[in-house]
DNA sequence: GAGCTTGTTGTACGAGTGTATAGCAAGGTG
DNA sequence: CACCTTGCTATACACTCGTACAACAAGCTC
């Protein structure tokens, strides 16, 4: 059969595929779990649909990569929030390190889209739970580090690490839900306060 | 044409109504919400395809009726909770209500499947997300309920049950991905002591 | 320019999707 | 028993899904 190809431009395979990565994390914000397919993430990247499977297995491949690039993205983010502290006072770091959660570029739709969708897939899919469980807990151990020059001597630090993720992520999320009851200003007090009976 | 049907009995209405309800929830249970269709359901309901529509308006307007159902057996396994305290201490009570999420029925998959579905669609469907706003907020209101007689004057009551609710469905959240970091007894030990500092 | 590698397209396939609807039977009423 | 209502089944329709693959062109090498 003849077929007539459209004009294109070869790219960087590099650079071709962390555009679909990127075009799938932006299709699950636009459509949420359910809209994303094959489909509509190589339109997003103005692509055409066979050509998902030249660079990754299979859809779930890929959304396992757009977890794994979100996840080191929220990293880096927090991290940034840290080093952006003029002061070298231990609680003020780890006051930033908690309450970057509640601004840009995390209080952001296309996270908890990206997250929901994640979740979704950790009751089936081995590898994304495995995936699930080192993002939390090197999210556990950065804000222990943070923690532990901060906390009195007895007290325990991986209870109190598990606290506070809690914590920040229950608000976190019920601020991505849409329509929170509260200010992005009263959900850094709340935290504070929390902080403060910890560390004393 | 001919179709020779299958031999069937009826049903109460009212039942086989929440019959398919039901099938909802454990079908969401069993295969995640990527595997939630309208034959699925009825298959798990023992019914015809057909018959969903006869009953809901389409899927989406059971799966609403699912969420509805689902948040009214939580309040009412959390009401449960604070019933069964001997005492009538206001801060038994409170922990109660709290620490309940830690346990059996609120500790469990089907719930994860359930809200993880529901919160996918609280940013497409209005309906579901006024659903959302409502639950959380009679949520947010019984605890405040219950918190007001522990807190000294002056402390924000209405903060307060903000942070807690945001603390309880952080560890919940954790809890229900699966292989959690903490056990249900450290998770409520967390909650006490995050209770004690607010009440004094 | 010819030839080769390989990034990219277009399309086809089978399975699954939500919905619509014609027809049938269960269980009551006369 | 005949009749009627209505719960229920079976099937059809138009569509989307993930994947497979043959055809093709972009850009490099000789």
């Amino acid at each position: 059969m003849i077929q007539r190809q459209q004009a294109y431009r070869r790219s960087d395979p590099d650079e071709r595929r962390q555009a679909l990565v990127e075009a799938c994390v932006r299709t699950l914000a636009r459509l949420g779990a359910h809209g994303v397919s094959v489909r509509t993430i190589c339109a997003e990247a103005g692509v055409s649909p066979g050509l998902l499977r030249y660079y990754f297995a299979g859809i779930d491949a890929l959304i396992a990569e757009a977890y794994r690039m979100t996840g080191d993205r929220v990293a880096k983010a927090l991290d940034a929030a840290v080093l952006a502290v003029p002061t070298d006072k231990a609680d003020d770091r780890l006051l930033a390190y908690l309450t970057a959660s509640f601004a840009p570029p995390i209080t952001n739709p296309e996270l908890l889209s990206t997250w929901l969708a994640f979740w979704g897939l950790t009751r089936t899919d081995p590898h994304i739970a495995a995936l699930h469980a080192t993002i939390y807990a090197d999210y556990r151990q950065r804000l222990e580090d943070l923690l532990t020059p901060c906390l009195p001597k007895g007290n325990d630090a991986r209870l109190a690490s598990i606290g506070l993720t809690a914590l920040v992520d229950g608000l976190w999320l019920e601020m991505s839900l849409g329509d929170p009851p509260f200010t992005p200003d009263e959900a850094s007090a709340i935290v504070k306060a929390a902080v403060k009976t910890v560390c004393e």
